[in-house]
DNA sequence: TGCCCCCTGCAG
DNA sequence: CTGCAGGGGGCA
């Protein structure tokens, strides 16, 4: 679930909680959870500084002192939740329910801080942290991958209509959330930029003409940051690390509206099947 | 390049 | 009880 932006809200508010902190310790609860470089292991956290807080596509770095970072990725059910030492003394704190429930059954790393505790919980376990030296950050083989971020200045509407000149055969859902072309989109936000370009997630890239390709480049960028504005999309395990849910499935035009009518056209969305995932859309706003 | 797998919980 | 939810790795 977590895309983009739900990555970025995650990332602002660690940023405000962590940096300057010192890990005092780290617990490892599913050891499958968490995969240290070679010669580290969850006992090389102690004493590690918190030095920024940064996001490469829908994966998140910390930079910590003695050249270490921790490369977190969230992937469906993954949450970071922190919880202040003095909140959990406050009664009348809005995350105290969550304070209540930390750890959960779902807790899987426990990062120990001084003024309080970093909780990574993931229902699924398909998530990951990862323990490595900062210059392997970016020989790393998920990053690696990664291909420009729609805020990157080099992705302008001739890179988009490059890459879908490259997949022909590709329908145009599967190149916008292909991790490696465009790093951001996942299954919500390419649904939400395809309907505000007018196009039908089916259509193959050479089917799609340039005029759309620029139309679908902003559209792309508008989603995320309307996503990001409203804190994610909180459907179902998306929260803030302090614990509260985003906003922007509100605002969603046709994910998770299936058989509702659309927002600007009145006609019932769809879903179908694509690429292996659930894809809405508006009959008729997308051709 | 498309499909199965990794997992768990929940809707139907 | 079955199928679906979906990011990304790995494989044919």
């Amino acid at each position: 679930m977590p895309e983009l932006p739900e990555v970025e809200t995650v990332r602002k508010g660690l940023e405000k909680v962590l940096v300057g902190q010192t890990i005092r310790s780290g617990d490892i609860l599913y050891k499958k959870s968490f995969f240290p470089a070679k010669g580290l292991t969850a006992k090389s956290l102690a004493g590690l500084k918190v030095k920024s807080v940064a996001r490469q596509g829908k994966a998140l770095v910390i930079s910590l002192s003695k050249d270490l970072s921790l490369l977190i990725h969230l992937k469906m059910t993954g949450q970071l939740i922190y919880i202040d030492k003095k909140a959990r003394l406050n009664l009348g704190h809005p995350s105290n329910d969550f304070v209540a429930r930390m750890p959960s059954s779902h807790t899987r790393v426990i990062f120990h801080f001084a003024k309080g505790t970093l909780y990574f919980n993931d229902q699924r376990k398909f998530g990951w942290v990862k323990l490595l030296p900062s210059p392997l950050v970016a020989e790393d083989k998920f990053i690696q991958k990664l291909g420009i971020e729609p805020f990157d200045k080099r992705f302008t509407p001739d890179y988009l209509w490059s890459i879908i000149q490259r997949r022909p055969k590709s329908n145009i859902k599967a190149i916008i959330s292909d991790q490696s072309l465009v790093a951001g989109l996942g299954n919500i936000y390419s649904d939400e930029a395809l309907f505000f370009a007018s196009i039908f997630p089916t259509r193959l890239g050479k089917n799609v003409k340039r005029a759309e390709a620029i139309k679908l480049a902003s559209a792309m960028k508008k989603v995320l940051e309307l996503g990001i504005k409203y804190n994610g999309t909180s459907l179902t395990h998306h929260r803030t690390p302090e614990g509260s849910t985003g906003d922007m499935q509100k605002f969603l035009m046709v994910y998770d509206r299936k058989g509702s009518p659309c927002k600007k056209c009145k006609t019932i969305i769809k879903k179908i099947r694509l690429n292996g995932r659930g894809t809405n859309y508006c009959p008729k706003c997308q051709t």
